[in-house]
DNA sequence: CATTGACTAGACCGACCGGTCAACTATACT
DNA sequence: AGTATAGTTGACCGGTCGGTCTAGTCAATG
């Protein structure tokens, strides 16, 4: 059955650490293959186009992205509130790490290819903001876990997500503009802050 | 001494436009000269580089929007929150404007900029981030101002602005992603709201 | 009128881009 | 064993990229 060895796989961890460390344009197929260690051929036999790996990327890595980093930020055992700090902390550690490798902080993945891409391909910029959505809903229900349990009073859950996700997204662009992660904790705290009232 | 008439500025207006409605790298020379109707031994004669190009494109717009756009919304007659209120208007409209012309948000050219090209030119990035530490003064002033009449509790005048400014990023690269200006309408209004308080 | 120098014109260049293709190999099933 | 099929190889393609270069225009100077 599994006679492809993990060259698929392969392809797509190697263009996500590219894309992620550089940006989508700048890297080739060439660059791709040589740095997974696959023939041109090969990387066609798995994706019809350059386009089709990027979407495959952000699926796989929404997927990572899911079950790794916001799975254990959104640790359903810490109190609601917590767990954003745990998430700012996540973020920044993650930054500093790619930062302290690469020597440039690489920024959100999503958000670097939703600035970059989304004008020019519709699909993409759908794809990308429905992994955003995805995420949002972590958000939300966090927050109206946190009203349930009376820590936060009532609220537009929806839209309080939707802004804390914003903020989060735009201290990383602001954090990655000056290349320093540590912004990132100094801004972090006021996430918890952000609050859309309930309409009428 | 003025024999250049304007093909100087005609390629710095055009490139910026096509740099903001789509991005760096798919813009090549060829398109540039193009619309702007010069030829390409002209182009090479004022700009040594298409990447000096983009530095001159970023010093051009970051002056426009100081002058222009950051300059209305930070209007002093303004009460100092209320210039905010006129700041997230003011980025809706343009937006929405821009969109209604194109069909696509265009997002915010820094902000575009910074994630596309921040990784791999360091001038570059450097010389956003002077764009946005510009900005971030005008949030501050206004945060100091708010103080100073009262209307705010004291608080971390520099983090704050900077919370600001990420937000407003944030949420424009959030609305980009959806392609809807609207969003800015409604998670505007929690910028007023941000607060990092002063440390020990 | 000659000279200068900023500016324009556009053919041209090598490099590289995304993508194709025909030939080949290794495995799986009959 | 025979054959279909998944996967691999790397030469190859047309097009476009950023950038160069030579020839020439034109207005201001002497």
């Amino acid at each position: 059955m599994n006679s492809t060895p993990d060259t698929r796989q392969r392809i797509l961890s190697t263009a996500r650490e590219l894309f992620h460390a550089n940006n989508y344009a700048d890297i080739g197929i060439k660059q791709i293959c040589d740095a997974a260690q696959v023939q041109k051929g090969s990387f066609y036999h798995f994706f019809p186009s350059k386009r089709d790996l990027a979407l495959a990327v952000i699926e796989d890595m929404a997927d990572d992205w899911a079950h790794g980093f916001v799975h254990e930020a959104f640790d359903q055992a810490l109190p609601p509130m917590e767990r954003l700090d745990y998430l700012i902390d996540a973020a920044y550690y993650w930054q500093k790490a790619a930062k302290d490798i690469e020597g440039r902080m690489p920024g959100c993945l999503f958000g670097n290819l939703v600035l970059e891409l989304s004008t020019r391909d519709d699909v993409l910029r759908a794809k990308l903001s429905a992994v955003f959505d995805k995420t949002r809903l972590r958000f939300e229900e966090t927050l109206q876990q946190a009203v349930e349990t009376g820590a936060l009073a009532p609220l537009d859950t929806n839209l309080t997500a939707q802004a804390m996700l914003a903020y989060l997204e735009g201290m990383i662009l602001l954090a990655k503009s000056r290349n320093e992660p540590e912004l990132i904790q100094h801004l972090g705290p006021a996430i918890k802050g952000i609050r859309i009232e309930l309409s009428h």
